[in-house]
DNA sequence: CCAAAAGTGTTATTGATACACCCATGC
DNA sequence: GCATGGGTGTATCAATAACACTTTTGG
């Protein structure tokens, strides 16, 4: 390491985050309607400073609780974006996670009449500040990828849960229809579901078994 | 955001390379014996201070050309490490990357005389600085996954390379053995190799027909 | 002619895909 | 009794895994 201090300045160094949920048959991120120059009034994905003695993951912990009411989240460090002219202000390297939550957990459903914080479409963003879409198309990409091949929707999926409900997510992740017969039998083959024999009693049909994943892995806030 | 700075503190941001080459049957790692304290006369991985103005891939290319003679190298950014006490000094944030180099480029190989610079076997590591075992573990490890399904072992090769060099490598960063017969079948299948019709001369055996890869994608020093 | 690495095919198994009808329930 | 979503099996195809001998060369 060199050590002439002179060569160097300390950037700041926040941490963003890109928050998804499934609803209304499509993927959302939450967006926040910056208040402030530079991009005042453009949508951003939300993020904060890192503090002294906070590791990386805290402060993503720590901005999911701040704007989200959720108990447990699935969370993943994504990539760590640095372009020096990224934000007009100053230095900033920002250490982005991508976060999964359930619908289901949001309490209040649409968080109460705040107008600065919104579910938006991946698929039809509007202008967002800073680098923020190449992060959330990045943070897109590497769900569609890892969906493929790990079984992380769960944390898109209230603990108890349909096989259809489950299918469903992964067909609008993937944006791809899939064969039900298959899908079923390659899921419960995967040996990572379990019956929880309850069943459901919506509409006019026959109820289903509801299941869940023998193990997930959140981060439990608070 | 948020704007109270009086609450953080601006971290110092650094840029950590794994830089891995397969020689003698093994896969390595550079390591650089620190001079200075903390961890004096301990390994560490290289690494530099991010400059003012630079971009953090950047940084790893200046890194990498400080501390090898290479042309190009295969470079992808690995993970950000925050942990509050990784620094006895002060607070550091690591932007780690990892870096794949074929032996045959170094220039000279095992370069010059420095003591202080080693490629070390990384199943065989000595103590390493700061928390630089578990960057060296996590890199080992995405090395590992990605090249169970991607080509970017041709990092790792030179450019012109016979089927057995492949599988060479192949299985030393695997750990396994692989039938001959399947691997070369598979790889050929994938159409990503080409014949460059030239054969080797080197030992009292029929020589090899040498083959390179279709698509590279490096970066270039310089 | 011997040593050393290069090169080459077939069979068995496993996993992925395509595809259509009956079941249980509420109204 | 009808509308709604729940639930099930088989046949084909593709990919993977297991397995051993002949060829070309230098010395």
């Amino acid at each position: 390491m060199n050590t002439n201090y002179d060569d160097f300045e300390h950037p700041e160094v926040t941490v963003d985050l890109v928050i998804f949920t499934v609803n209304e048959e499509k993927l959302k991120a939450l967006l926040i309607k910056r208040a402030e120059m530079p991009y005042a009034n453009i949508w951003s994905i939300p993020g904060g400073f890192l503090k002294k003695d906070e590791s990386l993951d805290n402060a993503a912990i720590r901005v999911m609780k701040e704007k989200t009411g959720v108990k447990e989240v699935y969370l993943e460090q994504l990539y760590t974006f640095g372009r020096p002219e990224r934000d007009p202000r100053m230095r900033v390297i920002t250490v982005t996670y991508f976060a999964l939550i359930p619908w289901t957990s949001l309490i209040p459903p649409e968080s109460s009449k705040v107008t600065d914080l919104a579910w938006l479409a991946v698929d039809e963003l509007p202008e967002l500040a800073f680098d923020h879409r190449e992060i959330l198309e990045y943070a897109t990409q590497r769900l569609r990828t890892k969906a493929s091949y790990s079984n992380i929707v769960y944390g898109l999926l209230p603990a108890h849960f349909r096989l259809s409900d489950l299918q469903n997510i992964y067909e609008i992740i993937i944006a791809r229809d899939l064969d039900k017969r298959n899908f079923r039998k390659r899921m419960l083959a995967t040996g990572l579901l379990q019956e929880t024999g309850r069943k459901e009693i919506t509409g006019a049909h026959r109820p289903a078994m509801l299941y869940k994943f023998k193990k997930r892995e959140f981060v439990l806030l608070d």
